[in-house]
DNA sequence: TTCACCTGTAAGAGTTTTCTTACACGTGAA
DNA sequence: TTCACGTGTAAGAAAACTCTTACAGGTGAA
């Protein structure tokens, strides 16, 4: 997505907006790793990390996929998304446009 | 502030990664107002705009400044700060080293 | 004085986020 | 079988966030 809508843009920016996520980010920005041992690198439970890959991963931050290793283990790999957002006044501005809030309906419609 | 510290970038992305606030900015983004009419404009509620223009500034993406109208009333304006965050996989690495939270002590110190 | 504006803040409810603990299932090796 | 390793998810408490309502102060004009 090289233009996310405001909706799009929020769900990235609070997922962002967490110490511990932007510091899972900046780990996997070193190299892929699969859940359990990420866990470890980072010293965090694995339960709160997979909650964490998962509100990553819906905001389109990290991919994961499930893969299997040699033993036959079943290894879930994560990686950066390679993402690239710029946060000024006016980008702010055109995205907001696009925020479905406003009290109801999906979002606006845009017209010519 | 050209870079931002961890703990700055997840203050202002928290600050962001909400509806109502994106559309603060972006309201600003065309001109500076006043509390009062700047609720109307969006139509919240002024104690809730308050609220957010509070979370805005301690942010520093907005700037607030008390001024005397004409007719001597006490008017606050706000206006949008300028600020130009860029985000990447490898901008946030960069910020996470910077982020107090690990455990204990305020921030890391950085070497060499 | 009363009204219409402006400002600020506090109290409370409802919701969301964050985190721990505990449970479930799978594999290969001892 | 039991252990060590991988996966996922559910339940509950504590904290933070969001919002409404209500109150308190200031000015100038009718």
């Amino acid at each position: 997505m090289t233009e996310p809508t405001g909706d799009q843009l929020v769900e990235a920016l609070a997922a962002l907006a967490n110490p511990l996520r932007l510091r899972i980010v900046a780990t996997l920005a070193g190299g892929r790793d699969y859940v359990s041992n990420l866990a470890r690198v980072i010293g965090v439970s694995r339960p709160l990390l997979h909650m964490h890959l998962q509100r990553l991963e819906a905001a389109g931050l990290v991919v994961g996929s499930l893969e299997l290793s040699e033993d036959g283990k079943a290894m879930k790999y994560f990686e950066v998304a390679d993402f690239d957002l710029r946060l000024t006044a006016s980008t702010l501005a055109r995205a907001a446009r696009t925020l479905s809030d406003p009290a109801k309906g999906p979002a606006p419609k845009e017209q010519s």
